[in-house]
RNA sequence: GGGCGGUUAGCUCAGGUGGUUAGAGCGCUGGUCUCACAUACCAGAGGUCGUAGGUUCGAAUCCUAUACUGCCCA
C-alpha cells in the first residue's frame, strides 16, 4: 500500500544505489548505436554544490537520461578540475592551524599535504552530485591532475612550445599580492569604486611653475620616469623636451609628447609609470624609458618609495597625499569613479606589475575558434552568445599561462644555469645535455584553465587514441553557465580545433545564472543563498530538478524561491497521489488486462471518448516535449507536463474514468479503458523521468506488467501520428466546455457543492454527444437531473452559453435574481467589446484585401459565435428584467 | 566609454517566424475535509504588455527615440 503523502528520501537514495549497482550509467564505447557524447563542466575540488552546480548539472541530466532512453549510446563524462589558487589557499589555511606555513614544509611536502586533503575532504561535491540523480559515468571520473590528464597538458605545452606559440617575457600582468601570483586579465575582475582622481604639481626644473598631473594611484609615482603630454596640446606642447622634478624623491624626469595622452582626461599630463600600468609600459617602449617597480610581491612599497620602503600600498597612498598637500604640492582632489581590478579569487585589488611571465600567443588559435563558430561547426544556444564569443575573441590578446604557485601542473621547462640552456620536456630532465650540469625545472605552474581548456579530449584519454576518444569525440553538447564562456568554452573550442583538429562539442548550451527571489546574485556576504542539498531534503530531490527546470527560460535569469520549490513538491504529491489512484484501480476494478502495451492498432483500443481524447493528448504532449528538450526549451517541457498531467490527467481524465471503474455505469468496456490508463501513466512516467529520475522509477516498479528492468533504461514515449484524434479532442472540449458553464453557475450563484442541481441543456448540433455522455456531465457538474429542451427554455433559470450550447440550470427560489441579471449584464459587456472590435475589423476594407483568407475565417467565425452568444444572453436578460419587475 | 539583455496581473515569470477573448505559478476573495491527493477540490477578481513615435489591413511581438534596470568588456 503506498503512502498518502510522497516522502523522497529512501527512495531516492534506493534507486540511485540500484542504477549504479546495474551500472546502467557505464557507456559502452563499442555500441553500434548514434552516439551523444558530453563531458560536465568540472567543478573545483574545493567546491560544494551551490545553485549554479544544481541547474548545470541537472539540464545535463535531462539531456543525458532523455537520450539514454532514446536510444543513444550515450557517454557524460564527470570529474573535477584542481583549482590552483582556491586549492592551495584552502590547504594553506589549513596547515596554518598548525602554525606552518607552505615555505616551511618545502613544495614537495607541501604538495604532498594538498593531496591527501584532496583524498579527505576534496570532492565533497561529487557525492553531492550524485545526489542530485546525476546519471555521470563514474568509471570514467578524471580529474585534471591526474596522470594521464597532466601527461596530456606536458605534451600541449611541448608541441605550442616548439611552435612558438608559448614564450616567455616581461610584461604587465595583474598581481595579486594576496596570493602571490600572477593572474590572467580574465581573472582581474572590473569592478567599479569610489576613489579620487589626485592633481598633483610636478615642478618645472628650472623651478618657473610646474606641471599639474591627474592620477588616481599616486604611490606608484615613485616609479614614474616621464611626464606625457599630447603632442598636439597646445597647451603643453613648449614643454616637450624639457624636464620636472618628481616630487618627493626630488628626481628629474623628462617631459615627452605622446599621442596616447588624451587632452581631455584629468589635466592633460599623465606620469608615466611603466613597470606599473600597461598603456604606460607601452609608451615607456616608445621612448625607451627607465622602469622602475616600486612594490615588492605582497604589495609593499620597496626602497624606490624612499622613507615608505616596506610599507603597504594603500597606507602609502594615504601618506603620499598627505605629504604632498604638505608641501604644497597638491592641489585638489575629485571624487573618481575607478575601474579596479580585483583577484577573483580572494577579491584583493590586483596590482598590474611588470614581470616575467609565460605567455600563449592567442592570435593563431582564435582565428579558426571564430571561423568554427561563425560557420556553426560549434553552434552556440541561445544565438545571442555568438556575439559576445566574437567580440572577445576579436579583441584577444595574449593570455598569462604562469603561476607563482606550487598546486598544479609544473611548467615542464628545465633551466640549466651552468650554461644558460633550456629544455621544454614531456619527460623529466636531470642533467644539461651539452654541459651535463644539474637542470633546475621552472618552479611555476600553469593556469589551471589550461588544462580544463584540454578536458574534451584528456578525459577521453588523449594523447593516446582510445577507444572512448574514436567513438566520442568530437562531443555532442556542451551545457554551461555563461560566466565561463571566455574562461573555459573559448578555450576549449581553440585547443579542440588544435590537437584534435576538430571542434570539441557540436553544440554549445549556455544557461542563465540562479538569482534570488529578487533577482539578486546570490552571494553568502547577502545572506540570501538557497542551499540546493537543504532543498533538496526539504522538498525531494524530483520537486528541486523540476523547478530548476520550470524556471530555466533561455536566456534568463533563473530566480528562485522556496515558495516556487513548494509548489513543485505538491505537484509531485499530485503524480504520486495519481498514480497511487490508477494502481488501485488497476488492481480493484473488475476486467482482465493483459498489461502489453505493444499492442497499438488503435481499432482494438478503448472508443470510449475520455480514452480516446486522453490519448491524443498524450501524443502532443509527447511531440512537446521531445521538440522542447531537443531544442533546449526546458521550461517549455516542464510547463507542458505540469498542466497536461494535472489539469488534463488528474483533473479530467481521472474523474471521468472513475464511474466507470468503480461500476457506477456500465456503459464502455472496463478492460479496455484500463489498459488505456495504463498506457497514458507509463507514458507519463517516462517524460517524466530525465526531470523527475526518482519518483517516476518508484512508480513505475510499483505497475503490473513492467518488464524493462528500469525506467531509465525503457524507451522514450515516440510521437505517433494516429494516435491524434481531432474529433476526441473536439467532442471533449464540448463536454468539459458544458460542465465549465454549469460548475461555474454553482459557482457565481453561491450553491453549495453537495447541493445538487438540475440542468438543462438546448443545442441543435451536439445532442447526440451530450446525450451520449450525459452520465459524466451529470457527475462532474455533480447534477441531480439532466435534461435536453427543446424550442421552449425553462424560465427562472440562470444561462450560460459554450459554443452553441445553451446551458439552463431551474434555480427557482435559489436564485437571486437581481444577481444574476448583474452577471449576464457584466457578460454582454465583455461580449459588446468584442463584438465592436471584430466588426470594426471586419469592415475594414484593406483588412479584407490584405489579409490572409484564413485569419479573415477565423474572424468571421469568432464574430458570428459572439453574435450567437450576444443573442441568447440578451434573451435572459430580458427574462430577468421582466422577472425583476414583479 | 563600447556592447548585450530586461521592463507583460499584487509578486516571480511564459508568450521561437506579427492575426490568441494576452497565459501560468504563488498570493488574494468566496465555497468545500466529495470514497487518490486539504501538499487537495470548485469558482472568482486582477493586466490600455515602461513611455512616445513609426512600419503594417493588423504590434506584447518589427523599427526609431527615450526612461529606468541588470550584465559583460575597456
Amino acid at each position: 500500500m503506498m503512502d498518502k503523502v510522497y516522502s523522497p528520501r529512501e527512495i531516492e537514495a534506493k534507486w540511485y544505489t540500484l542504477w549504479i549497482e546495474k551500472g546502467y550509467f557505464i557507456a559502452d564505447n563499442t555500441s553500434e548505436n548514434p552516439h551523444f557524447s558530453m563531458v560536465i563542466p568540472p567543478p573545483n575540488v574545493t567546491g560544494s554544490l551551490h545553485m549554479g552546480h544544481a541547474l548545470n548539472n541537472t539540464l545535463q541530466d535531462v539531456v543525458t537520461r532523455f537520450k539514454r532512453m532514446s536510444g543513444f549510446n550515450t557517454l557524460w563524462v564527470p570529474g573535477m578540475d584542481h583549482a590552483g589558487i582556491a586549492t592551495q589557499n584552502v590547504v594553506e589555511r589549513e596547515i596554518a592551524k598548525e602554525g606552518i606555513n607552505r615555505e616551511m614544509l618545502g613544495r614537495e611536502r607541501f604538495i604532498e599535504r594538498v593531496w591527501q586533503w584532496k583524498e579527505r575532504s576534496g570532492g565533497t561535491i561529487i557525492e553531492q552530485l550524485k545526489r542530485l540523480g546525476s546519471s555521470c559515468d563514474w568509471t570514467r571520473e578524471r580529474f585534471t591532475m591526474d596522470e594521464g590528464l597532466s601527461r596530456a597538458v606536458r605534451e600541449v605545452f611541448v608541441r605550442l612550445y616548439n611552435e612558438g606559440l608559448i614564450y616567455r617575457d616581461n610584461y604587465i600582468i595583474n598581481w595579486c599580492p594576496r596570493c602571490k601570483t600572477a593572474l590572467s586579465d580574465l581573472e582581474a575582475e572590473h569592478e567599479e569604486t569610489g576613489g579620487f582622481l589626485y592633481h598633483i604639481h610636478y615642478p618645472l626644473e628650472d623651478n618657473k611653475g610646474y606641471l599639474t598631473v591627474a592620477t588616481t594611484r599616486p604611490e606608484t609615482m615613485f616609479g614614474d620616469t616621464a611626464v606625457a603630454v599630447n603632442p598636439d596640446d597646445e597647451r603643453y606642447k613648449e614643454y616637450i623636451g624639457k624636464h620636472v622634478i618628481l616630487p618627493i624623491v626630488n628626481k628629474k624626469i623628462p617631459v615627452i609628447g605622446d599621442a596616447y595622452v588624451d587632452a581631455s582626461f584629468g589635466t592633460g599630463v599623465l606620469k608615466v609609470t611603466p613597470a606599473h600600468d600597461l598603456n604606460d609600459f607601452e609608451i615607456g617602449k616608445r621612448h625607451r624609458l627607465e622602469v622602475i617597480k616600486v612594490m615588492d610581491d605582497e604589495g609593499c612599497m620597496n626602497k624606490y618609495a624612499v622613507h615608505y620602503d616596506g610599507m603597504d600600498r594603500f597606507e602609502c597612498r594615504d601618506k603620499v597625499v598627505e605629504e604632498l598637500k604638505q608641501n604644497g604640492l597638491l592641489e585638489k582632489l575629485e571624487p573618481y569613479a575607478l575601474g579596479v581590478g580585483k583577484c577573483y579569487r580572494c577579491k584583493t585589488v590586483v596590482e598590474p606589475s611588470l614581470s616575467l611571465q609565460w605567455f600563449l600567443k592567442m592570435k593563431p588559435l582564435a582565428e579558426p575558434a571564430i571561423e568554427a563558430v561563425r560557420n556553426h561547426r560549434v553552434r552556440i544556444i541561445p544565438e545571442m552568445w555568438e556575439k559576445v564569443y566574437f567580440e572577445w575573441m576579436e579583441n584577444i590578446r595574449d593570455w598569462c599561462i604562469s603561476r607563482q604557485i606550487w598546486w598544479g601542473h609544473r611548467i615542464p621547462v628545465w633551466y640549466c644555469d651552468a650554461c644558460n640552456k633550456i629544455y621544454v620536456s614531456v619527460e623529466d630532465m636531470q642533467n644539461c645535455e651539452a654541459c651535463k650540469g644539474q637542470l633546475r625545472q621552472e618552479s611555476d605552474v600553469l593556469d589551471t584553465w589550461f588544462s580544463s581548456g584540454l578536458w574534451p579530449f584528456t578525459t577521453l584519454g588523449w594523447p593516446e587514441q582510445t577507444q572512448d576518444l574514436k567513438t566520442y569525440y568530437p562531443t555532442s553538447l556542451l551545457i554551461t553557465g555563461f560566466d565561463i564562456l571566455f574562461f573555459w568554452v573559448a578555450r576549449m573550442i581553440m585547443m579542440g580545433l588544435k590537437f584534435m583538429d576538430d571542434v570539441p562539442f557540436r553544440e554549445v548550451y549556455i544557461h542563465a545564472l540562479v538569482r534570488d527571489a529578487e533577482g539578486k546574485k546570490m552571494s553568502k556576504s547577502k545572506g540570501n543563498v538557497i542551499d540546493p542539498l537543504t532543498m533538496v531534503d526539504q522538498y525531494g530531490t524530483d520537486a528541486f530538478r523540476f523547478s530548476l527546470v520550470m524556471l530555466a527560460a533561455q536566456g534568463r535569469d533563473v530566480l528562485l524561491s522556496e515558495e516556487r520549490i513548494e509548489g513543485v513538491r505538491n505537484f509531485v504529491n499530485k503524480i504520486w497521489n495519481a498514480s497511487r489512484l490508477t494502481i488501485s484501480l488497476l488492481e480493484n476494478s473488475p476486467g482482465d488486462v493483459a498489461y502489453d502495451t505493444s499492442k497499438s492498432d488503435i481499432s482494438e483500443r478503448s472508443q470510449f471518448l475520455p480514452d480516446r481524447w486522453v490519448r491524443s493528448r498524450t501524443h502532443k504532449v509527447i511531440a512537446d516535449v521531445i521538440d522542447g528538450i531537443n531544442t533546449y526549451r526546458f521550461n517549455e517541457a516542464a510547463t507542458i507536463l505540469y498542466n497536461f498531467i494535472w489539469h488534463e490527467f488528474c483533473d479530467w481524465y481521472l474523474e471521468l474514468i472513475k464511474p466507470n471503474l468503480y461500476g457506477k455505469v456500465k456503459a464502455f468496456d472496463i478492460a479496455l479503458t484500463k489498459m488505456e490508463l495504463y498506457r497514458t501513466l507509463i507514458d507519463i512516467l517516462k517524460l517524466l523521468h530525465p526531470i523527475m529520475p526518482f519518483i517516476t522509477e518508484e512508480i513505475y516498479q510499483k505497475l503490473p506488467g513492467i518488464s524493462a528492468e528500469s525506467i531509465m533504461i525503457s524507451p522514450f514515449p515516440v510521437f505517433d501520428e494516429k494516435e491524434v484524434d481531432e474529433s476526441a479532442e473536439s467532442d471533449m472540449d464540448i463536454i468539459m466546455g458544458v460542465i465549465d458553464v454549469i460548475r461555474n453557475i454553482r459557482g457565481e450563484t453561491g450553491i453549495a457543492p453537495n447541493v445538487k442541481i438540475e440542468a438543462v441543456l438546448r443545442t441543435t448540433v451536439h445532442s447526440a454527444l451530450l446525450e451520449k455522455y450525459e452520465f459524466y456531465i451529470k457527475e462532474l457538474a455533480r447534477l441531480e437531473h439532466l435534461s435536453f429542451a427543446g424550442e421552449q427554455a425553462p424560465e427562472k433559470s440562470a444561462i450560460g452559453l459554450y459554443k452553441g450550447v445553451e446551458v439552463f440550470v431551474p434555480v427557482k427560489d435559489l436564485i437571486d435574481i437581481p444577481k444574476e441579471l448583474a452577471r449576464v449584464e457584466k457578460e454582454l459587456l465583455k461580449i459588446d467589446d468584442e463584438i465592436e472590435r471584430l466588426n470594426k475589423k471586419l469592415n475594414n476594407a484593406s483588412f479584407r484585401e490584405k489579409a490572409p483568407q484564413e485569419v479573415i475565417e477565423k474572424n468571421e467565425l469568432s464574430y458570428n459565435v459572439f453574435m450567437e452568444k450576444r443573442a441568447k444572453l440578451m434573451t435572459s436578460r430580458n427574462i430577468f428584467e421582466s422577472l425583476c419587475g414583479d
